[in-house]
RNA sequence: CGCGGAGUGGAGCAGUUUGGUAGCUCGUCGGGCUCAUAACCCGAAGGUCGUUGGUUCAAAUCCGGCCUCCGCAACCA
């Protein structure tokens, strides 16, 4: 039974402005995985949530005449609403603000700090005064500071070191001996060429430049710096150092910490090294997907290209924006969100595909058989080749969902609908309903029909679940044969079976203009 | 020579590991059907696979040079 657990992540998200669509799709993709998950009976714990710390925030609220608090649980509040929108099945929800995180994160620097792998130290750097404000070599922009563009000075702060540079060689056999680590595999050699080989150096974990942070327990001058309170959510959110939860046994290690590339770094490099700087087990896959950009411009609240997932959602439909993040685009790679890609992947799949041939075989059967199919059946021509597609569907979305093929597993279900129109244009319904001999074949076409339907209805429930729940009520179907399991066996429906109300999936959109 | 990714019919992509008729979706054009959401089904046109050399009986695929685009380089999903 323990191997029948599954634990998945989405980033803590940093909650400085509303989040959007791409904070969105990593969210909706962990979202599908869970919800298979459960479908095929893991005890699946996933989790999301937000990191609130940092000096950003700070300045932020203030502007905005808040507290930091204040300001954060506003937006924390809409993003759970986003997420309540999005038909995000989350199981449990994790603040860095919160009381039992901030005491395991102290114990966790105790801990490290008592088994000396973090020490203290002076950090050195390019500091803006005005802005009172340490920033990085490639950070500066012509030189100057970021945020007022004014001249920055060397400068130094005492700050507290975790002992990265320790584990070069460690994180090397790790990968080595792990090569499904980091996915997809390419960013792996990212990180060893561009960071691990040029050698590490040692990490700042604390700050003492502002407040908004936990504090060092034995320091009152210093707040821990991100890298621990940030990265360290994924166990205590399971209870690791603290007695709110106390399932860190059962779901840790973790199977999938599944994020967008530019972070790759810090779960691949910090967070491993951390771990084992505390003597515990490391995660079993991090998954870094592209970024979504915009006319191929990466999305940034100054550019004032972001994408609102909820007006899209009002526009469109959650499904139709589940389905597009998933279909569209290949989850290891950038790609654009382009409307009008949107707008046609939705009209020509789910509409037209998907939504029509439900439509159809809904109709006929009200038609021909006032909604009610009668019980002798007679197979004839092409039912074998419709069920082979059916039936070998299965097996083949498990296998591109395993490995996190969103839009492979997507083509796959979708060619099961298109293999069905085609059924329909084979045994020609209309021809067959003129004469009374052929009441028989009739219902046995409907009815493969709608098995066909049903098992669609299935394999796509974790991707697209009120849809899924919209099918199955058209075709009346009990609960007891909607299991994942049930995707591959043919012939459950009721023979005789009953239409239910019918409801348009998705109406085609108009294109403006 | 910092590191990495990408260049394939009008658009977006697969194929490159293990060389051997270049495939998918959308769009376009023609035909069919009428159960259905002007949806569905069939067919056709359209590509010297960035460029240039090499290896080979044979290269989108292997090797070298060059061009272009993009990302990363200490927390923007």
């Amino acid at each position: 039974m323990n191997d029948k657990k599954f634990y998945i992540t989405t980033p803590i998200y940093f909650p400085s402005a509303k989040l959007h669509i791409g904070h969105t799709y990593t969210t909706v993709a962990a979202d599908v995985v869970a919800r298979y998950k459960r479908l095929k009976g893991f005890d699946v714990m996933f989790l999301t949530g937000t990191d609130e710390h940092g000096q950003k925030i700070e300045t932020i609220a203030t502007d905005a005449g808040k507290t930091p608090k204040e300001y954060v649980d506003e937006i924390v509040d809409s993003i759970k609403k986003l997420w309540s929108v999005m038909n995000i099945s989350y199981d449990r929800f994790i603040r860095t603000t919160d009381d039992y995180h901030i005491e395991s994160v102290q114990k966790i620097f105790q801990e490290l700090y008592n088994k000396n792998k973090i020490y203290k130290s002076v950090y050195s750097g390019k500091y803006c005064s005005p802005c009172e404000s340490f920033w990085t070599k490639s950070q500066l922009k012509d030189g100057k500071c970021p945020d007022c563009g004014r001249e920055v000075i060397d400068a130094t702060e005492e700050a507290y070191f975790f002992k990265l540079s320790e584990y070069s060689d460690k994180l090397l056999e790790l990968y080595k001996n792990n090569p499904e680590f980091i996915q997809p595999t390419s960013r792996m050699n990212e990180m060893i060429n561009n960071f691990i080989k040029p050698g590490l150096e040692d990490l700042c974990v604390s700050r003492s430049s502002f407040k908004w942070g936990i504090p060092v327990p034995f320091d009152d001058n210093h707040v821990i710096y991100v890298w621990v309170d940030a990265l360290t959510n994924y166990i205590t959110a399971l209870g690791y150092k603290n007695n709110k939860y106390n399932d860190f046994d059962k779901y840790w290690p973790c199977d999938v910490h599944l994020m967008a590339k530019e972070i790759v770094r810090f779960h691949t490099i910090i967070w491993p090294a951390m771990l084992m700087a505390l003597d515990l087990p490391l995660p079993k896959k991090i998954f870094g997907h592209g970024w979504l950009l915009f006319d191929g411009d990466k999305m940034s609240k100054s550019k004032g290209n972001i994408i609102d997932p909820t007006i899209l959602c009002e526009k469109y439909g959650v499904d139709s924006i589940r389905y597009y993040l998933l279909r569209e685009i290949p989850f290891g790679s950038d790609n654009s969100f382009d409307n009008k890609a949107l707008i046609n992947r939705v009209n020509s799949d789910l509409a037209n595909d998907l939504g029509n041939l439900v439509s159809r075989t809904i109709s006929m059967i009200e038609k021909y058989f006032d909604g009610v199919l009668i019980k002798d059946h007679e197979s004839g021509s092409f039912d074998d080749e419709l069920k082979s597609v059916c039936l070998e569907s299965k097996k083949i979305v498990e296998e591109y969902l395993e490995n996190l093929q969103f839009s492979s597993a997507l083509t796959q279900i979708f060619k099961i609908a298109s293999r069905a129109n085609k059924y329909i244009d084979e045994t020609t319904p209309w021809v067959l309903a003129k004469s009374k001999e052929n009441k028989n074949r009739l219902a046995c076409v409907l009815y493969n029909l709608s098995e066909s339907i049903r098992i669609i209805s299935i394999l796509l429930t974790p991707f697209l679940p009120d849809t899924s729940k919209k099918i199955q009520d058209q075709i009346n179907i009990n609960n007891n044969i909607i299991n994942w399991e049930d995707s591959e066996k043919w012939g459950l429906l009721d023979k005789d079976l009953k239409t239910g109300k019918k409801e348009l999936l998705f109406p085609r959109i108009e294109v403006e203009k």
